[in-house]
DNA sequence: GTCTATATGTAGATAGAC
DNA sequence: GTCTATCTACATATAGAC
C-alpha cells in the first residue's frame, strides 16, 4: 500500500520531461502573442498555433487564460527581483552609494536581458508595460513587482533624508516609465530621430536621465514652481 | 433640379441637432470603456450600453471598431496639438527658451485637462498611453503625435547645439513616458508611497524630474559611461 | 436616424477517446 | 499527456422595417 502511494506521488510530482517542455514551449509562445497582440486580442487558439500543439494542451498546462498570463508573468518576475536584490546586496558591498548606482541595479538586469536576451525577454518587457499600465492588472502588479519596487524606494529615500517619500516613488515611477519606454519604444525613437543610436546605449540613456531627474526631484528646493 | 440636389447636400452636410449629440454621446461612452478594458476587451455591445443606445447606433456613427478607435483619438489629439503648438509660440515671444519652457509648452496642456478636464480626459489619456506603446497603433501613433513631436524635438535640438538628434528624441520619448507614467500610475505612486500627494502637484514633478534629465543627457559629455 | 432581427464567425472551455 | 470533437456564449457587422 505504501508503494503504490509512493508510486501515485512520483508520477504526480515528476513530470516526464517531454511534459516539461512542452509546458515552456506553450507559456513561451503565450509570452510571444501576449505580448504582440495584447491579452484580450490574443486567443488560446493562437497561442497553440504559435506553440504547435493543440489548443486542449494550453488550457491543460496553462489554466484559464488569465491565469495563463499571470503565470507568464510571475515565471521571471521572480528571478528578476532575485537578479535585482543582489546586484544591490553587491554594490553595497562595495562602498558609499548614490543615486545612480542604485538605480543602476534596478535597471541593468532589465535592461541587459531585454536588448540581448532573445526575443522572450523583449515580449516579457512589454507585458510588464501592459501590467504596469492597466488598471486591470493592479493586483497581479502589486504581488509580483511592489515588494521589490519598496525596498528600492526605501534605499533611495535613505539617500536623501529630507525628501518626502511620496516624491521618492514618483521619481521611482518615472525612472520604471523611462526604462519600459526604452524597451517598448525604441522603434518611435528611431522614426523621431532619423538616426539609428549605436547598440548596448540604452542603458547609459536610461540612467543619465533618471538619475539625473531623480537628483533634482529630491534635492532640489521643494515647493517652488518655477514661472517657466 | 438644382434646387432638389442642393437640398440632398444640405441632408448630408447639417445632421441634425440630436444626431451630433448622440454622436458625441457614443464617442465619449467609447473613450472611457476603450480606456477601461482595452481596444480587445472592449465590445461594441458595450460601448452601446455606456452609451445608451442600441449596438447598431454604434456602428452606424462610429463605422467600424478600429476606424470608432481611430476616431477617439483623432477627436482629440488635434485640438491638443493645436494648444501645444500655440503654447510654444506664444513662449517664444516672451523670450529665450530653456529646455524646462519647451517641455512645459508640450506636457501642460496635457497634465491640467488630465488632471481637472473630468472623467473624458483622464479616459484619453489612458488611450493616449495605449496607443504610445502597442505596435498595432503604430500608423495611428506616427499620424496624430509625430509631426508635432517632431517640432518640439527641432525647438530643443536647437537648444543643444553639439547634441545628437537621436539623443533629443531619445530624451523627449523619456519624458512623454514619465509623463503618462504621472495620469496612467498615480494610483501606483500612491499605493508605493503610501501618502497622496498634494493636488496640482503633477506638472511640477514632471517638468522637474524631466528638465533635469535631459539636460544631463544633452548638455553632458557623451560616451563615458561611468563605472558605477 | 434609429430600431429589430439575424447572419456569420470565433471565442473559451471541457468531455471523453486513446 | 495528448488529441478530437463539440458545447455554449458572445463577437462584429449588416439588412431592412419604421
Amino acid at each position: 500500500m505504501s508503494g503504490r502511494l509512493t508510486k501515485e506521488k512520483q508520477r504526480q510530482r515528476a513530470p516526464s520531461k517531454r511534459s516539461l517542455e512542452t509546458r515552456a514551449r506553450i507559456l513561451d509562445a503565450a509570452e510571444r502573442v501576449f505580448a504582440q497582440r495584447g491579452f484580450e486580442g490574443a486567443s488560446l487558439r493562437d497561442i497553440a498555433a504559435e506553440a504547435g500543439v493543440q489548443v486542449a494542451l494550453v488550457s491543460h498546462h496553462g489554466g484559464h487564460k488569465e491565469a495563463l498570463f499571470a503565470r507568464i508573468i510571475q515565471r521571471r518576475a521572480e528571478p528578476l527581483a532575485s537578479l535585482r536584490l543582489e546586484a544591490l546586496a553587491a554594490r553595497r558591498a562595495q562602498g558609499p552609494l548614490d543615486a545612480r548606482a542604485v538605480l543602476r541595479c534596478f535597471v541593468e538586469p532589465y535592461i541587459a536581458r531585454a536588448e540581448t536576451g532573445g526575443p522572450q525577454w523583449l515580449a516579457y518587457a512589454r507585458l510588464v508595460a501592459m501590467v504596469s499600465a492597466e488598471p486591470r492588472w493592479r493586483a497581479l502588479a502589486a504581488e509580483c513587482f511592489d515588494p521589490t519596487a519598496r525596498t528600492f524606494i526605501d534605499v533611495l529615500a535613505g539617500l536623501y533624508p529630507g525628501a518626502p517619500r511620496a516624491a521618492v516613488a514618483t521619481g521611482f515611477v518615472y525612472t520604471v516609465a523611462a526604462m519600459l519606454a526604452e524597451i517598448t519604444s525604441a522603434w518611435r525613437i528611431g522614426a523621431l530621430a532619423g538616426t539609428d543610436r549605436p547598440g548596448g546605449a540604452a542603458l547609459e540613456a536610461v540612467l543619465r536621465f533618471c538619475a539625473a531627474g531623480l537628483d533634482a526631484t529630491l534635492s532640489g528646493p521643494r515647493g517652488n514652481a518655477s514661472a517657466t
